[in-house]
DNA sequence: CCGGATCCAAGTATGGATCCTG
DNA sequence: CAGGATCCATACTTGGATCCGG
């Protein structure tokens, strides 16, 4: 186990240093979440359960799959959302806006570590990411969840969130009943992600 | 797998039919819960996670612990009760009263099992649980917790319920603060259950 | 004795994401 | 091409209770 890095110095130079690495080709890494949960380790993350992936650093950490032209493959999956408790969420307190508040986002190419990204919204992008998210919320706060797809939002999008249909969580409908429905996650879009992984002046 | 008993009649068939027997002296039967996990899967019961053990007969499995004289050699555990949601909580619409609404009582001397038990509430004991429900949640509402003891209740005590201290829950203090605290279970005195086991007219 | 502390297995939820058809 | 569906490992929770020191 690799220690948390004491400030955000020491993130930036040990992400710095992953670059051009490649990681173990083992059977065991060909499955969905393990190039993830391998670079936490690598950087020392320890918020497993927490907030973000360094408490004390207040950093959350993202690989993102790219092509040779650092476009991303997928999209960036950020958090949960508690569908319940959608009509009285506030961006301000939102989970959501905790984790995007600083984003260490490492594009990995095939199974090449490529330049870390440090990144926190501007004033324009966290507008623009609120509007998504009131817009998002205020649906399913009225009761409209099922009419909610992933064309909805211009930065963050809401997806299904679960190993299978079988999973269920429970939302309201328009007439106020608590109906069973699948979980729900904020994911960042592809295109998105790609505009900060490589910025044009 | 066993199925699920049709009806009453055929689960006090069951039970009885494993009286006399001698559960299996194999190493893993040794640790905590498996004498009560392999009695629930001989008699067929399909709950967990469900109220009661028989959903479909609304029956709750116990097995207890005696001397050769049926007395227990320890407490019944019942079931978790929701510290923060106390001061909402009535004894008609509990999870403890649908538990002990009725009960199959399995009692276990050394590893051969006895007579089963099948018991209601009488209306007399309602009472006294009601009173006891009524005190504890009574305090727990008025943010008492950490003043409730085992020493308190007739015949229902609460205790603490966690694999070890480390595990924490919220409830209300005399302020009305969440504080955090060690989660609580109901359970049965022994002395009671003894005397529902061996009942004297 | 018995009140407070603890133990294990199994199921569920969460965080890591990518897969895969139309 | 990307929206909807799904996959794996690990942490957490729950239900089964018994352990053990004062």
């Amino acid at each position: 186990m690799i220690e948390p890095p004491r400030d955000l110095d020491e993130l930036r130079r040990r992400a710095a240093a992953l670059t051009g690495r490649t990681l173990s080709t083992t059977a065991s890494l060909h499955t969905k979440g393990k190039t993830g949960t391998l670079v936490e380790e690598l950087l020392g993350a320890t918020g497993r359960g927490a907030v973000h992936d360094f408490p004390e650093l207040g950093v959350e950490l993202k690989t993102v799959p790219v092509d040779a032209q650092l476009r991303p493959r997928e999209s960036t999956y950020v958090c949960r959302i508690s569908l319940a408790e959608a009509e009285h969420a506030e961006w301000e307190t939102s989970w959501v806006r905790s984790k995007l508040s600083h984003v260490l986002f490492v594009p990995i190419h095939e199974r090449t570590v490529l330049a870390p990204v440090f990144w926190r919204p501007t004033a324009e992008q966290e507008r623009a990411l609120r509007a998504d998210f009131d817009e998002l919320m205020g649906l399913i706060g009225r009761g409209r969840i099922e009419d909610v797809t992933a064309h909805d939002g211009e930065l963050l999008q809401l997806r299904p969130k679960a190993r299978d249909g079988s999973v269920r969580t429970t939302a309201f409908d328009r007439d106020g009943e608590l109906v069973s429905t699948v979980p729900r996650g904020f994911y960042l879009r592809a295109r998105f992600v790609g505009s900060l992984l490589t910025p044009r002046p």
